[in-house]
DNA sequence: AGACTTTTAAATGTCAGACAAATAAAATCT
DNA sequence: AGATTTTATTTGTCTGACATTTAAAAGTCT
């Protein structure tokens, strides 16, 4: 089922492949307990704290959990979707801070995610989610907010208009783009100005979603697009010459 | 700079913790080799293997490469779109078949997301993206073709359309809706009839985006969108009731 | 002197055995 | 029977050692 071949390079990485596929491709099933480390050990020929690395790559994926004590050991786990959520704000934080990935591209791809959203969430949206979006936005109305405040409820009032659409693998796939960019964001909404005209669309987009009207949802978020990345190119230019 | 609280629980994961936030933050800049294991075992006031089933954990997630011999050690790692890419599909997978994701949501999610870059792509696509369009409706054309090759050109076509729309983002967040669904597609489209069909929209969308006609594109997304619905509801509901 | 070979040192990869801590089942006692 | 203690199993960690890889330093030969 599982083997392992001779070649002497990183045993621990082979073995945690050969479990990932045995997951992957349902030879264990969620919530299956796998061999002891011991037993591991034994079936793969290495010895135990080799098996050990090789489960930590898999516990650093929340393929498996451990738990300790006489009936512990190592469990398929159930990916939630807290743990898909995270892993993905991860890996696009990563590639928006080290990838050469450019604030318009990636401000290009979260709102074309999020237009994507709009039809589903004027049609769905729960008054919940209205009332949350709301809320955000007279929190951003408040004076004295910070900058670091004002863009975490930029995420809220955002996050809960992709959840309107009532599609978790669309959440999923959004919190990725839209939390990577929120230390990028923080640098470009400090002025008063720039936060009156965003909380002007986002009132827009509010009122638009109660009405169910999902053009002007989508029209919306196309200036709220253009706004920002106005804003981003303002910023840069700025930086360039600061004189 | 990294230190570690005296709680005794999961050394090697609040050791992985704590490099993992100075890589995100910042603080460990790309190509950077950190201290050496003895170093950092020391640093810790932990043993070496602790340390290593921390680097293990970083390494299964793309963060850091290590390389033996004299100059080697643990360095960060440049995250790059395939390893982004392959880490997005295997979440995406698991998600898929293991969290009672209906094939329906996550159909619905990939469109969503696909026809986000439709008006990007029709603006955007180069000739060679066309060209590979065309090719892979004519090899879903060919008439021997096993299942699994039919699905695996398909998704090259959607791939080709979403590179079309030139945003490397956009790309690596549809990668994992496209691949993970792979497996999924391979059980209904097995009928010449659903073949058919599938291969006139393929074909109705690449003469869109020759046009750079983005309306049609995203009309024929639709259609497509709702026959692969309709197709996996008439598979379930023949297993259903398979009499 | 220059080119090739050998040695050496540093680092990761692996192993073996041991103990600590947690946990649930089994055994024991009241 | 119920509560308590014991015990066995398993993960978490430590110590020390050896193997392997790699590049630089040292040495040797032409």
């Amino acid at each position: 089922m599982k083997i392992d071949p001779q070649n002497p390079a990183d045993l621990s990485a082979q073995i945690a492949h050969a479990i990932r596929e045995a997951i992957v491709s349902g030879a264990l099933i969620v919530d299956e307990r796998l061999p002891s480390e011991a037993e591991l050990a034994d079936q793969f020929q290495v010895s135990r704290p080799t098996v050990r690395e090789a489960l930590k790559r898999l516990a650093a994926q929340s393929l498996i959990r451990t738990q300790r004590g006489a009936t512990g050991g190592a469990f398929v786990n159930r990916l939630s979707f807290e743990d898909a959520y995270s892993q993905q704000i991860t890996t696009s934080t990563l590639l928006l801070s080290m990838n050469a990935v450019s604030f318009d591209t990636a401000c290009e791809a979260r709102y074309a995610l999020e237009r994507a959203c709009a039809a589903l969430s004027a049609e769905r949206r729960t008054a919940d989610q209205l009332a949350t979006m709301r809320a955000e936005i007279f929190r951003q109305s408040q004076p004295g907010l910070t900058d670091e405040a004002f863009c975490a409820s930029d995420v809220a009032f955002h996050r809960a208009l992709v959840d309107g659409a009532g599609n978790p693998v669309l959440s999923y796939q959004l919190a990725g783009a839209v939390e990577a960019m929120q230390p990028l964001m923080n640098m470009i909404t400090f002025t008063a100005r720039s936060r009156e005209e965003i909380i002007a669309l986002h009132s827009k987009i509010a009122n638009a979603l109660e009405a169910r009207d999902a053009a002007t949802v989508d029209a919306t978020l196309a200036k709220l697009e253009t706004y920002t990345r106005q804003l981003a190119m303002d910023v840069a230019e700025q930086r360039r010459r600061p004189a």
